[in-house]
DNA sequence: GCAAAAGTGTTCAAAATACACCCATGC
DNA sequence: GCATGGGTGTATTTTGAACACTTTTGC
């Protein structure tokens, strides 16, 4: 218990959250990684809290490696949530159970809590999943999402909203894909992306043109037309 | 003095605060709006702190209707400064004349805070600058700074960075203008925004294709060939 | 045999870029 | 008279958009 809830009201800096959206790409949708709540009955974004000597980037990479295993990750903040009354949306939960399982002096974490907002993009074969006594992971389709602890469905929404809004201009296939990947699975990022069909010999035409892909070979085990596999072309400068 | 401090230990949320980067522009350059800070010698961004029933995008207006005496103001988070040292940057300051004048109970001021960066974009003209008791306002070139209080310039650097990278596709050249501007000044917004020069001609079809300006008038009082005045074309829906 | 996934080029329109000369004024 | 700011148009290149048919396999 103690190494994945390693905090206290003395050795966190006051009133302020991390929440981190975990997006992934798996089977042509968009994944993101919840846990369940120490509360039964609700998910929660994977999340902590800032220690007192620590700064907020520093604590979000933290979090995230404690939670994927992972330390080179693409990592933004990207909003923070700080309505007054976020933390009093939780839905009727019964903070005995809390209570009774960490101890009296956890009743801190029913202050109010402003949390800065975190996504990070992720390949989904580099996460392996790890259940603990008090949490339970899992991917689910960021428009499939289960009962969601707080306002923590709003979280995602907008991580989603800011990232459709960049996409355009900064787009980031590169860190949802595997080494290898077809071009259908890139294309099929950006129309979730965009929310707009693209044309497939057109958008082939500007990703090879533009340089960032090049062709790596053909998919094996596919006993028809198989497709070709693209790769990222690492820009060392 | 209350009216322009209403905060105390226990009607803020802790260790958080906010700070403006009021922007704008006027003859050829980009300003910052600065404050003499309550400590002697060095100049602060305008800020405050949030109350406890209160959200941070709306503190942040308060503050900026305070500062400004606008509330129709384009205002953004743009990063959380959480740096632990951050606060203790405070390049010798005689805190004993802040506790002399604010009485000891402000010593909660010199905790750790972090705070939320949010940059506004205003109209020069708008802006009637105020002094106060403690207070002092004066407009800065942004490349031209005066000796700033804790990371203050740094977060004035971040948010024209930030600014600077989203320019290019989030343009925001009616925020910073009159009503009624030369497309030279817009140009040369434009300029200082991408760190380029841009052709005359082109720039001036672009905008007038895109449909953002129109032709308003000729400015009057210059004996010479007098320069298109133009506005932007309020889209409604 | 038909639906699904993948391969492949051309044409047209729109947008971005490069570029030069004239006019009026202040100094 | 010359430097400054301002007005104006064309030609070229680049980019984006629209669009159809063939192959292979699974069912």
């Amino acid at each position: 218990m103690k190494e994945y809830f390693p905090y206290n009201a003395e050795n966190i800096h006051p009133g302020f959250s991390i929440d981190c959206v975990i997006l992934s790409y798996h089977k042509r949708k968009i994944y993101v990684l919840l846990n369940k709540f120490y509360l039964d009955g609700y998910w929660a974004l994977p999340g902590g809290f800032m220690f007192a000597n620590e700064d907020a980037d520093s604590a979000a990479y933290r979090i995230l490696k404690m939670r994927t295993g992972l330390s080179d990750i693409y990592l933004r903040q990207f909003h923070l949530f700080s309505d007054p009354k976020r933390t009093e949306m939780n839905q009727h939960l019964d903070f005995s159970r809390l209570e009774a399982q960490m101890g009296s002096q956890i009743m801190w974490i029913m202050r109010r809590f402003v949390t800065m907002g975190y996504y990070a993009l992720v390949r989904y074969d580099d996460i392996e999943l790890v259940s603990h006594d008090n949490e339970q992971p899992g991917w689910y389709e960021v428009d499939k999402l289960p009962s969601m602890y707080s306002d923590h469905a709003n979280i995602i929404r907008t991580a989603i909203t800011t990232l459709r809004e960049l996409w355009e201009y900064f787009p980031l296939g590169e860190k949802l894909l595997p080494e290898q990947f077809t071009i259908s699975n890139l294309r099929n990022i950006y129309e979730f992306m965009l929310e707009k069909k693209l044309d497939r010999r057109n958008f082939q035409r500007k990703m090879l043109t533009d340089g960032v892909i090049q062709e790596v070979g053909r998919k094996e085990g596919v006993r028809y037309n198989a497709p070709v596999l693209y790769s990222f072309i690492n820009k060392k400068i």
